[in-house]
RNA sequence: GGGCUUUUAGCUCAGUUGGCUAGAGCGCAGCAUUCACAUUGCUGAGGUCACAGGUUCGAGCCCUGUAAAGCCCACCA
């Protein structure tokens, strides 16, 4: 076993990988079908005792390659699943692949203009078996990106949203819902992007606020004697009303006269929807209108008269508190109008033409109308007046376009039931969310949710399983039935012809069934592995795919999908800002997987990161992630030298008894055969620990001279420097990592580690053990850490696992580590031995000249804990000696409390040092200060706890004796 | 208009039920270096925890208000 002097990723990475997949050890260990006879394996499937973790990968769109989010929900979700895989759950991370419809249609369209070609010359059928094959073409791309960032997850049963299993049972929740009656065809006002042709639910749209104008345009009243045939204008639908004169001039309101106003004055941003006008409004409680509701008034360029009508949408405070309504092309007034019964208009067509308005305005396109509708008010003089605003405009999320409010006969799902059920289950708290909050936004959010249209105009998705009867003379037979048969564009039920619905389903109806399809679940046969533990996917997909996969999930099978949500922020650029293609400041997550290493970008982006938070990533977390896995590999080739080293003792037998559990491997039961699950997850209690003082296997190094023989002391074994300590404080950072798992908080627990490993386990146990040696300890601490760090950095610790001699199987299919035993007195004797080396250390640099370390010796007064560990401090501090004092005191007193060490400087030098010994009293008095300032308060001593106010007291006399040391030291100077 | 979030070192962020001298990474300064690692070691500088009140023996943390930044939802014609 070779370690290269530095680890460089790119030569293990894909091989580890190709290695953990050829085992088979991302597959589950216990089958995903119960298949028990007696129905067992259902009832131990709930979250608290499971011995099963499941999570479903969002899947990435098939023909796209991954973006710097992916990057961070893979480093995040497999995290989580090597994280139980060690602790022993059968773990399933189901991959999956989204045909993304809108998405993939417009880069498809895009492509096939590109190639001279629109989307006109085939017909539905054929376009979806072109953007089948055009994804099919890349689709290799997104998976292998995923096995570069590591994820451990069950190709085996990688989910396609096409898949045959999907389509099924998205039709099967839509029979359902077509049975229950939460599905409808309606004929409503839907947001149409008139560039893609196709109309999009609510949350796709994207509002923007921008600059309009405002036009106030006058509507002559119709005086009484004027009107002809009152309100039974509703039923004469015909759009140009001919042959009436005008008889009314436009006189412009005065607004003080309720009584004998001759017109009124509507503001519109787009004055050539009025040919749709079919009514003004008027707030019922305006006092200013209330004489003329009932009347009509007469629709300028036209010769239409329609009707004044009450209604709370008219704003008494907005304008002149009169507002056009226009049913046909605007949401508001499609309201209105179903409240008053009134005819819809429909005046600009899909093509963004003009239809149904005066021959002179036929066929223009909108905005052309739009001028020439302007110039002709003006010029008759109902053009009152414009004034600039701001006002949200709706837009298509893709492509920008303003989209067209437009009439059309969609399918749309009844949402108020199925999130009244989902708000329930939330209000119970049945799902935990991280961060916590999104669960009273969620509620929120689905409270006020409107019927969502799941019809879409494009070829790419999958087909809508609705058929309408083309025969009209077959009355008694339904206009529309359910049938599964897609692939045929016409089928014959009793006799009579149905053609089938051209649309394609919202993705985000069949990717609200993702935890139901992933999982396999069924009426027959529930999985255990719904509900899913956790779902995991980005804060911006909270209303678009959270909320609809709980109510779909719920309506399905009763239950929620998955018992704990984390969402996960936005990845911003260095500077905080929005990554987007315009700006330039994209980061592709497999550059830095190519440059640092599929570890040093996980660790990079797990690194600083909460929950639900945007937050800016720059590649320094990347570099120092990097550096963690070298410092590892090289902790690793240390480690291995001295065990080479030590080869040819007995040390190798001794090891060999000492383990338990983690290195002898669970591969066979995952050899492809449905075994058994791993033994429990929670520690053995005491069954691996070692007491490490019972590790005799200790040598002293070699070859070295030593200025001071360690002494043999009755109070500390000289043995052990630093060997309690390092198993107190792995044992920590285990613990804590496993909070931090269990809460969610990665970035923490990457923290742990990072500092557990770096300044705690290289900086100090490792540096001592290059003085004192135990073996069986340096393995078991190193395999220990190792396993610890594999969910964030998998590959590193896996390649260091297979290069150490004495490590068997996978890291991958390890045990999670117990804790390791240690008596807590010698190890926080070792916090002091590192207090005494800081010290001395700090001391010498502040020492005027270079190389201080060099030049003088330490003293030492009898001090047992000192004398112990003699060698390791004169090796940190780099003194050229460390001896016991002999005589009187002389030279630079180090600045402890509890330790006699000197510094064997001459007078001079120890004068140059005053200032800082000054500076050193006062600061140390101020803290001093501090503590007595607390004590002396009767409320502190009285109310506070015991053990703190002890804490302080002796805090209080530590410093008091150092300040004592110190200013005699300050008067030999 | 409604809702959510953020504000801590030069930069990006931790700081889990309130508790001793507020931390990390990167950056910066000085020193070191054949002997696991320059992807290194050691040392250091740098913070009135946005502001103002309040609760408490004690507040970065809890409460109230203010300011700034960002995000989401919404039917301003």
């Amino acid at each position: 076993m070779k370690f290269a002097s530095s680890y460089e990723p790119n030569q293990y990475e894909s091989d580890i990988y190709a290695a953990w997949e050829a085992a088979g050890v991302f597959q589950p260990l216990v089958p995903t079908v119960p298949i028990d006879d007696d129905g067992n394996g259902v009832d131990d499937r709930f979250h608290e005792n499971a011995k099963y973790y499941s999570i479903v990968m969002p899947p990435p769109n098939a023909n796209g390659n991954l973006h710097i989010g992916h990057g961070l929900t893979i480093a995040l979700e497999d995290a989580l699943t090597r994280y139980y895989r060690l602790r022993g759950r059968s773990t399933w991370y189901v991959p999956g692949a989204d045909h993304a419809g809108f998405e993939t249609w417009v880069v498809y369209e895009r492509a096939l203009e590109a190639e001279g070609h629109t989307r006109f010359e085939f017909d539905r059928d054929e376009l979806y078996a072109r953007v089948w094959d055009f994804v099919a073409m890349q689709r290799g791309n997104m998976e292998l990106q995923l096995r570069a960032l590591g994820a451990s997850c069950a190709w085996n049963d990688l989910t396609f949203t096409l898949d045959e299993n999907v389509i099924d049972r998205v039709y099967t929740t839509f029979e359902k819902m077509w049975n229950d009656g939460m599905v409808y065809r309606g004929e409503k006002l839907v947001n149409f992007c008139p560039k893609h042709q196709t109309a999009f639910a609510d949350i796709e749209v994207e509002h923007r606020d921008e600059p309009g104008t405002l036009w106030e345009i006058v509507y002559p009243v119709v005086q009484d004697e004027d009107v002809k045939s009152c309100a039974s204008e509703a039923s004469s639908l015909a759009p140009v009303v001919t042959g009436l004169a005008s008889s009314i001039a436009p006189v412009v309101a005065n607004a003080s006269e309720s009584h004998n106003l001759t017109s009124l004055i509507v503001s519109t941003t787009r004055p050539e929807t009025l040919f749709g006008d079919t009514a003004v409004a008027v707030n019922p409680n305006d006092a200013r209108y209330a004489d003329l509701v009932g009347k009509m008034v007469r629709l300028p360029l036209t010769d239409r008269e329609i009707p004044i009508i009450a209604d709370e949408h008219a704003d008494p405070e907005y304008g002149t508190g009169v507002v056009k309504i226009t049913p046909a092309h605007d949401f508001d007034d499609f309201e209105v109008g179903e409240r008053h019964d009134l005819p819809r208009i429909q005046v600009i067509s899909e093509e963004g033409k003009m239809i149904n308005v005066p021959e002179k305005y036929l066929g223009m396109g909108a905005a052309e109308c739009r001028k020439a509708v302007l110039s002709d008010l003006k010029e008759q003089g109902f053009l009152k007046g414009e004034k600039q605003i701001t006002h949200s405009v709706a837009h298509c999320y893709k492509c920008g376009t303003v989209l067209e409010p437009t009439l059309k006969e969609q399918w749309f799902v009844d949402v108020k039931k199925l999130a009244k059920v989902a708000i329930s289950h939330l209000e119970n708290n049945e799902i935990r969310f991280y961060p916590e909050n999104k669960a009273r936004v969620l509620i929120n959010y689905l409270e006020n949710l409107k019927d969502w249209n799941i019809s879409r105009q494009i070829p790419w998705g999958i087909a809508i399983p609705m058929f309408r009867k083309v025969d009209e003379e077959a009355t008694d037979e339904p206009e529309w039935i359910f049938d599964r048969r897609t692939h045929l564009k016409e089928i014959e039920r009793s006799g009579v012809k149905y053609v089938r619905d051209e649309d394609t389903f919202d993705t985000w109806f069949s990717s609200s069934h993702w935890p139901i399809v992933c999982t396999d679940w069924s009426e027959e046969n529930p999985t255990p592995y719904y509900p899913l533990n956790v779902m995991e996917t980005g804060v911006d997909l909270l209303f678009a795919w959270v909320a609809r996969m709980i109510m779909m999930g719920l309506y399905v099978t009763g239950e929620v999908p998955f018992y704990e949500v984390y969402m996960h922020g936005m990845v911003l650029d260095a500077h905080g800002k929005k990554m987007s293609k315009s700006k330039g400041n994209v980061i592709n997550p497999m550059d830095l997987v190519a440059k640092y290493g599929s570890d040093a970008f996980r660790l990079g982006i797990v690194r600083g990161r909460g929950a639900g938070m945007n937050q800016a990533f720059s590649e320094n977390s990347v570099i120092s992630g990097r550096n963690l896995c070298n410092k590892l590999w090289n902790i690793s080739r240390l480690i291995q030298n001295i065990v080479d080293e030590d080869d040819g003792d007995k040390a190798g037998v001794l090891s060999a008894n000492l383990f338990s559990g983690p290195t002898s491997s669970s591969s066979t039961s995952y050899a492809g055969t449905p075994g058994e699950p791993s033994p429990s997850e929670t520690n053995p209690s005491g069954a691996s620990g070692i007491y490490v003082s019972e590790l005799a296997n200790r040598t002293l190094s070699r070859g070295k001279d030593i200025a001071a023989t360690p002494a043999s002391s009755s109070s500390y074994t000289n043995d052990n420097m630093g060997e309690d300590w390092i198993c107190r404080e792995i044992s920590e950072c285990v613990k804590q990592v496993e909070d931090c798992m269990n809460d969610y908080r990665f970035s923490e627990a990457v923290e742990v580690l990072y500092s557990t490993i770096w300044d705690k386990y290289a900086d100090w146990f490792i540096e001592s053990q290059k003085i004192y040696r135990n073996v069986p300890l340096l393995k078991r601490t190193l395999e220990t850490l190792l396993i610890a760090l594999h969910p964030f950095a998998p590959f590193v610790t896996e390649a260091i696992w297979q290069n150490l001699s004495w490590t068997d199987g996978f890291i991958i299919t390890q045990e999670w580590p117990c804790e390791l035993k240690y008596d807590p007195i010698t190890a926080e004797q070792f916090e002091s031995v590192i207090g005494i080396v800081s010290e001395v250390r700090g001391t010498l640099q502040s020492l005027p000249g270079a190389s201080n370390a060099k030049k003088y010796a330490l003293m030492y007064d009898k001090d047992s804990l000192v004398e112990d560990n003699l060698l390791l401090i004169r090796n940190l501090t780099k003194v050229p000696a460390a001896v016991a004092l002999d005589g009187a005191p002389r030279g630079l007193r180090i600045a402890l409390a509890n330790h006699e060490l000197y510094l064997d400087v001459p007078e001079k030098v120890v004068a140059l040092y005053k200032d800082a010994l000054t500076e050193k009293i006062l600061s140390v008095g101020r803290e001093l200060d501090g503590l007595n300032a607390r004590m002396m308060n009767p409320n502190y001593v009285d109310k506070a706890p015991a053990e703190l106010v002890k804490e302080t007291r002796d805090a209080i006399s530590d410093k008091e004796a150092l300040i004592a040391r110190l200013k005699q030291q300050l008067e030999v100077i």
